[in-house]
DNA sequence: TTTCTGATGGAACAGAAATTCTATATTTGA
DNA sequence: TCAAATATAGAATTTCTGTTCCATCAGAAA
């Protein structure tokens, strides 16, 4: 064909994305920014004038202009149809497409079933914590967290990350902690030293790992309150816990999700946090 | 109030639409005309221009100027914004359920707001996620990490309880893995003991930690294929990875959550598992 | 170094966009 | 039926948008 020089110009979102990642490396400095705001920001690309997103991407206009030229289009118009042309699809065939996933499950692959599954009993485990907590004691829980020294954070297994998460989030929000979760045995040997003004937060799900229940049990006979995040009112935390909350994750076929416990963890460690700064 | 008159301009659809459908009846026949040709074409209306809607709806522009300031609005523009942010928001389905919550927020504490804010952003991350992985590229990954031998887990800081998730349930299945995330030096000696027969999982978000990216090239250099879990395209380790999968987590002022890739990393594992159990 | 190639920034331009204005038409109320 | 009020169409206006062009700049090649 006569025209055939002119390659590119891909009509749908998807070929044009894959192709702005297949020439990422080769692309100019400006040219490549461009690229990174797009794929990161399609919508913008969408909605806004070609003066906003080069604002936005701190870009001129007329490097829009050219990045949609080096694509194959016309002009920054031509790029950006198709970048409304993916959200008018999408929005027709949103629920079609959940459809259709859910649909192919029972034919297509496992894996994809099993990842639905539990995004599924994560979407349910959030809703049960929505319910499950309530708010005045979630508020009483960061008060008496943040008036501690030092955060001693006791768990294992099963609930080990989400101690690996606060210890995470609270230093990055300069709060002091310590985390007793590790296998060595010189966790003991820490919590020992744990002062009157520190407390503690464990967290343990049935199963409960004796480590964990042993050294909240420890903590709290030495007058160090101890706020526990558990899955049943006959928990073994629950009965030397200062406050405890109970929450039961969702599951796919016996993997309990991890979702809730951690949007729990992220909000406490904020809470107390905002509780400190207000103090 | 003093400018009590104005009552209009609903700032999100919804409204808008009650809206216009309470006053469909009292409006002249024109503004009636434009009112059912924006409820029946809200995409139109989002992202036409004036005179395009104008033609389509069989009406003049100014008369589309005029059905906007009787609801409120400044101009016409004003009006399109609200069509347009609906198209932005509506790819979450749980968006309504969090309106309803932040709305009580208001009245409740301040700790409970942020535990319905990080819910909310987990329910919207997870969203994302199902839109986001392509089951088929999932599918391949969990087979080739079904292949190896021993899985490297490479993460650190705030994506290190990701890998110790992962350690956790690999072992309960029997799989052998090995984390590396660790502040000690022991790390590199530990991957470089890694086999031809091995692969790797790396999990990184913006900020990328240097270590992380450093091992997973490594290991890439080596020949041993990495999948990995981040939240660009432009990520330095989707450049070394076999697969990568590109995973956007909402947040609440600042604070990621982690509730999508948790759900992301507890199907790997099962979803390994399965592929292990079927070979 | 010097030269050359190509990327970049920014101003200028042409055109299209939204909005306003006004004469005309239509409805409303007595 | 007539006048007043309101709605409408279409032109006029003004604002803003996408694009182009060109001088400058950075980096590669000679």
């Amino acid at each position: 064909m006569d025209r055939g020089e002119i390659q590119g110009a891909p009509k749908n979102f998807e070929a044009l994305r894959a192709l702005i990642l297949e020439r990422r490396r080769e692309l100019p400095k400006r040219l490549a920014q461009v690229a990174a705001f797009a794929l990161d920001n399609p919508d913008e690309i969408a909605f806004g004038t070609a003066a906003s997103i080069a604002t936005d991407a701190e870009v001129q206009p007329s490097t829009l202009v050219r990045f949609s030229q080096t694509f194959g289009f016309d002009g920054f118009s031509a790029l950006q149809a198709v970048f409304r042309a993916r959200l008018r699809e999408r929005n027709s065939s949103y629920e079609d497409r959940l459809v259709e996933l859910e649909g192919g499950d029972a034919v297509a692959a496992g894996s994809a079933a099993i990842l639905n599954s539990f995004v599924g009993a994560a979407h349910r485990s959030l809703d049960n914590l929505s319910a499950a907590i309530d708010p005045q004691k979630f508020e009483s829980a960061s008060r008496l967290l943040a008036s501690a020294g030092t955060i001693h954070l006791i768990a294992r297994r099963r609930s080990y990350p989400i101690a690996t998460y606060m210890a995470y989030a609270l230093s990055q929000l300069k709060i002091r902690c310590q985390i007793a979760g590790t296998a060595s045995g010189i966790d003991d040997d820490l919590l020992a030293l744990a002062d009157e003004g520190d407390a503690a937060f464990a967290v343990s799900f049935s199963g409960y790992a004796p480590e964990t229940v042993a050294q909240a049990s420890a903590l709290a006979a030495r007058g160090i309150p101890v706020v526990s995040l558990t899955d049943s009112a006959f928990s073994p935390l629950a009965e030397c816990s200062t406050i405890w909350f109970e929450l039961v994750e969702a599951d796919h076929a016996g993997f309990r999700s991890l979702s809730a416990s951690m949007a729990f963890a992220m909000a406490l460690a904020v809470a107390i946090a905002e509780e400190r700064r207000r103090a």
